[in-house]
DNA sequence: CGACCATTTGATATGGATCAAGCGATGTGG
DNA sequence: CCACATCGCTTGATCCATATCAAATGGTCG
C-alpha cells in the first residue's frame, strides 16, 4: 500500500547516507550493497511496506527496530521476525513481498533496489555470493523459528530472551525495543502468557525485570536448559 | 554419523544416471546441476546426512520421499519439510547440516557435491542465479510452516492437505508417503490428533479416506476455507 | 494363523487461551 | 501542579483444545 518515494523523502533527510551506520557487530557480506542505498526515516508504527507488494527493494537496518509480520483472515498475527540495526529485511522468494513490514520504533532504514544488486550480482561474483548469504542466513533464521513453536511457553519465551541477548550489545542485559503483544505474535502465544511467563522466570531468579522493557539475564545456563 | 561414499555407492548402480529422473513438474532452476551428481540408494528410515555434519552436499530427489528434522533433547522431534521427486534439499546456512535426513520410503537420491556446485556459480552467474532461487524457495517453504505452526489443529492438517494434493501428480488425490507420527511432528501435533482431525474432515465431507495412506479431497474449497 | 505395527477411538488431564479486573506509567487538559 | 484518561502490563478465575493415557481395530508379513 505504500508506495516509496525513495528519491524524495531521502532528500528531506540528505544528511546520513553510509556514514550514519551505527557502529555494530559487522555483518561482512553485505556491506558492499550498502553505497547502492537511499536512506529513509519510518516513524513508530508505520508501514515500510506491505504484503503482496513488488518487492523492489531489500531493505537495511540504521536505527530503531523493524518487524515484519503477516495477517491471518481472522486477525491472527504472526510476526516473522525483529530487525535490528545492521539487519537486513524483506528478501524473499518470489517477486512480491510474503510478510508485511513496519517500523517498531522511529527507524532509519536504507532502501537498496533490488534490481541494482541482482545487477551487481550478475556481474559480481562475491556480490552474489554476499546475496546468497544473506539469504541462507533468513533462512536459518525462519528454521530456529520453527524450532521455536513447537516448544512450550517457558521454552519459547526463554529461547527468545537468550535469541535478543545475543543479538543486543550488552551481554545478559536486554531492552525490548517490542510490546509484549509483539513478543507474543512472534511466539505464538498471548500476551497474559508471556507476563506470566517472564514473572515466573524472574520468581525462579533467572532474570530480573527492572522495568517491563528491560530484562536482566540473572542465570542464562538456566535459560539454556530451559530452551529445550 | 553417516559418511557417504557416493563414489563406491554408485558404482555399484551405474545404471541410474540423469536419465532416470523422473517425469515430474520441472523445477527449471537447478536442471544445470543434474550431470554433476551421482545418484545413491537409500532404503527406508535410513538416515542421508545427520545434524551437525559437515554440509558437503546438495541432494536431489530422484525417486521416493525424504524427511528432515530436529530432535530436542527431551527426544521431541521436529520434521522440517519432506521433500518429493524433483525436489533439492540439503541446502542450509552455515558449513554444517542443522538438520538430519531420512528416507521416508526407498528412495534414490542425487548426490551434488557442494564444492562443485559454488565453483560453479562463482563462474556461471546463471549457476549462482540458480542456487539463489533453491535457496529462497526453501525461506519460502519454512515461511509457510512458520504459518501453519500458529494455527488451529484442523487448520494444519488442511494446509498440510492442500499442500501435498498441490505438489503431488493427481490433483485431488493424495497418496501420502508418510506415517501419521511424521505427519504430527510436521504439524507439532500428536497422531492421536491427527486421526481425529482427518476422520471429522471425513465425517464433514470434506475428504475422504478409501485407505489410511490414500486420502482423497471431496471438498477443497471447505479445505481452503478452514486452511485460515 | 498369529505377531506386529500403524491407526483409530475413547476417557481424562492440562497448558495456555479467554474473560475480567486491577495497577502503574505516561500524557493531557484544567 | 494535580485530576483524570489512556495505554501497556500484570494478575486472577475459568474454559477449552489438544495432550496424554489406554484400549480396540485393522492391515501386513512371516
Amino acid at each position: 500500500m505504500l508506495a516509496h518515494t525513495a528519491q524524495t523523502e531521502s532528500s528531506k533527510h540528505a544528511g546520513y547516507g553510509a556514514r550514519a551506520r551505527p557502529v555494530m557487530a559487522p555483518h561482512p557480506l553485505e556491506d558492499s550493497f550498502d553505497l547502492m542505498g537511499a536512506p529513509m526515516p519510518f516513524a513508530r508504527n508505520m508501514e515500510i511496506y506491505g504484503e503482496n507488494e513488488p518487492a523492489d527493494y531489500f531493505y537495511k537496518v540504521l536505527s530503531g527496530t523493524v518487524r515484519t509480520y503477516k495477517v491471518l483472515s481472522d486477525g491472527r498475527r504472526q510476526i516473522g521476525a525483529f530487525y535490528l540495526p545492521g539487519d537486513v529485511f524483506g528478501i524473499e522468494n518470489g517477486p512480491e513481498h510474503a510478510f508485511s513490514a513496519e517500523a517498531i520504533s522511529n527507524a532509519k532504514v536504507l532502501l537498496i533496489k533490488r534490481s541494482a544488486v541482482t545487477a551487481l550480482a550478475s556481474r559480481d561474483n562475491t556480490a552474489a555470493h554476499q546475496l546468497l548469504g544473506l539469504t541462507a542466513r533468513e533462512l536459518g533464521r525462519a528454521q530456529n523459528h520453527i524450532m521455536l513453536l513447537i516448544k512450550t511457553a517457558q521454552e519459547r519465551v526463554a529461547g527468545f530472551l537468550l535469541e535478543m541477548a545475543e543479538r543486543g550489545q550488552a551481554p545478559g542485559e536486554i531492552d525490548l525495543p517490542m510490546s509484549r503483544q509483539d513478543i507474543a505474535d512472534y511466539l505464538g502465544l498471548t500476551i497474559e502468557t508471556i507476563s506470566r511467563t517472564l514473572t515466573h522466570l524472574e520468581n525462579c531468579a533467572a532474570i530480573s525485570l527492572p522495568t517491563s522493557r528491560r530484562i536482566v539475564l540473572r542465570d542464562p545456563a538456566a535459560l539454556r536448559q530451559l530452551n529445550g
